[in-house]
DNA sequence: CTGAAAGCGCTAACAA
DNA sequence: TTGTTAGCGCTTTCAG
């Protein structure tokens, strides 16, 4: 029962009576060709089941029709999400997309980044996690950088959320429900996103006169782990009343919940927490995690429609910030009547 | 500032002042060199950074060193568990995997399949939703299901969770808190899994002397949507007493609690559920969810060397069923003592 | 409008 | 041990 070889453009032309070119030619949508001929190929391609072999079209015309997305962790529903967008719209144009996850490891990687290139995708979308950026220098392929870390690179494109609007929209919730200076649970420092996030909260501190330098932050990985890690921590430290807690990200924000319930405490009532990302997950959560919404699914489609025009060589590299939205759920206290002066952190004044 | 043509083993034959087949002997690890010569061949690819190109080793060997992966929801975690076990795993032989979501259309599906034929993979890993399964009989390439559809297909592998020993654990569980019959979410009726699940409770129900005719039974998607509207209906039926819960899939499971919320119920006091895939949000789930965990990644790295195996033609195909284990979490009310003979659904006997 | 021929980069026979 | 040559399947000149 040995399996046959896969018909090739040859046994297309033999079956039609025509040259393999002419064959081509009709299947390619060439415009040099009769009506006639072409129906009559393509009805041969059809009863041969053929089937056109990308790896000869690409190693031919130099393109493969496959594209790389290298990402932190698809175990994260926020970058899986983000899959599913360059997914479909890679598919929508005809291409495949190879999706890997680097697990915050810069070697891994590299690894990756190798592989897309062996494999000779004919662009990358990356998130990186390598801070030294050398590997990402070497890539040398068309490639569109996800988050911010693209600010050092003047010629990549870019796509991301707009961090300062979306933090803007949450400290001004926080501001609302009585919680002026949040204590912030930030991603590990060598991350570029961290910075900004910082920075943008720090001028809402100083637009409402608040002294950024009050706010308590805690590190961690980007993982539940990580954010429960935190919260412990943030607890720890000796205070008074209400505390009020950013993350940024979700994973982070239902682990620093998981912290509340271990200590005993309740959210939302001794504790308040808002999260970044708006991964499903939060709304199973007790009480439901308020957060930041980005649009995953959106960056994944606009990256790949970004790497096209780095592809055909489009001039202009963009830098696009996807707008945020804030969903709430309940994890936040509203302490603007009851409390109106209690501060969290602020003992430390 | 052109991009210069990537270098080819030419390149490196010429620097190293040998032929190319010779480069290519030293490169590809053949024992009939030199190692001196070798030593000269690898200094020199290293030198002008070549890199093979997979595409031409592909089409010289008929092997493109790709593997498809066609699954029903990458949005799912469970799914994504999957993805990552056979990524690593594939990659793990330097092989690189193209992962699709059919979103549970069997034309996503048709077309994925055929987009993989032309990748020229080397074979799949495919949890299918066709029900006619013609896309599959004509998909003519190694593969490996993953799940229960493989039963059909005789001469096709396939690695999933040992559903019989899943359903076993869920129940005694269940029975051991006093829940003796349960209601059941399932997935949709034409999913082969459906009827494996189902066949497992009435095996269990037999053993125990309950008829499995009282069991109360809804469908739904395999989604949070899915399960929330089947909750509902559930729910809206007049009855007395505890309702008990096993909903065939965590996403299905956390809809449910959904439901009940929405109902102004609570979950465990005046419904139990328990859940099967082990996905990590059913950790932030207030109540935690009680689920019959899936080991997700490890089917999924299974799942790339059965297609080793496939590949290699390896005759025997084999079936692998891998064990569940119970997690724990709190969405279970213990009636065992409290309320010993009040069943759910009893009322309709 | 169609056919013949070249060549993408690589590996495996076959010769030397 | 090394070099020469052919060919994987396709598209695209260049002739006819």
């Amino acid at each position: 029962m040995s399996r046959n070889r896969r018909p090739t453009i040859v046994d297309v032309a033999e079956l039609a009576g025509v040259s393999k070119s002419t064959a081509a030619r009709a299947l390619t949508g060439s415009t040099n060709i009769t009506d006639e001929t072409r129906e009559r190929v393509v009805r041969a391609a059809s009863a041969v089941g053929y089937e056109r072999n990308h790896l000869a079209v690409g190693m031919r015309s130099g393109r493969s029709g496959m594209l790389g997305l290298v990402m932190p962790d698809i175990a994260n529903p926020f970058w899986a999400d983000v899959a599913r967008g360059a997914q479909d719209r890679a598919a929508q144009a005809g291409m495949s997309l190879l999706v890997f996850s680097s697990d915050w490891d810069p070697d891994v990687e590299a690894t990756h980044l190798q592989t897309l290139r062996r494999a000779r995708v004919d662009g990358a979308i990356i998130n990186p996690v390598s801070d030294s950026f050398d590997d990402l220098d070497r890539f040398g392929l068309p490639c569109v950088f996800i988050g911010s870390s693209a600010e050092r690179f003047p010629d990549v494109s870019s796509v991301g959320s707009d961090i300062a609007q979306a933090v803007r929209l949450g400290l001004d919730r926080l501001v609302q429900m009585g919680h002026p200076a949040p204590a912030l649970i930030l991603g590990p420092k060598s991350r570029l996103a961290r910075a900004r996030f910082l920075r943008a909260v720090h001028e809402h501190c100083v637009e409402r006169d608040v002294d950024p330098g009050i706010l308590d932050i805690e590190d961690g990985e980007y993982t539940v782990e990580g954010g429960r890690e935190a919260m412990k921590r943030l607890m720890a430290r000796a205070r008074v009343g209400h505390l009020a807690v950013f993350a940024a990200n979700d994973m982070m924000a239902l682990g620093a919940m998981m912290a509340v319930r271990d200590a005993g405490l309740d959210c939302p009532r001794d504790v308040s927490i808002i999260g970044f990302d708006g991964i499903p997950s939060g709304e199973f959560a007790w009480p439901g995690l308020t957060t930041v919404a980005k649009p995953g699914r959106d960056i994944g489609e606009r990256a790949v429609e970004g790497l096209f025009d780095e592809i055909e060589h489009k001039p202009e590299h963009r830098r696009i910030y996807m707008p945020c939205r804030l969903i709430e759920r309940g994890s936040l206290a509203d302490l603007s009547t009851h409390a109106p002066k209690r501060i969290a952190g602020a003992g430390r004044v």
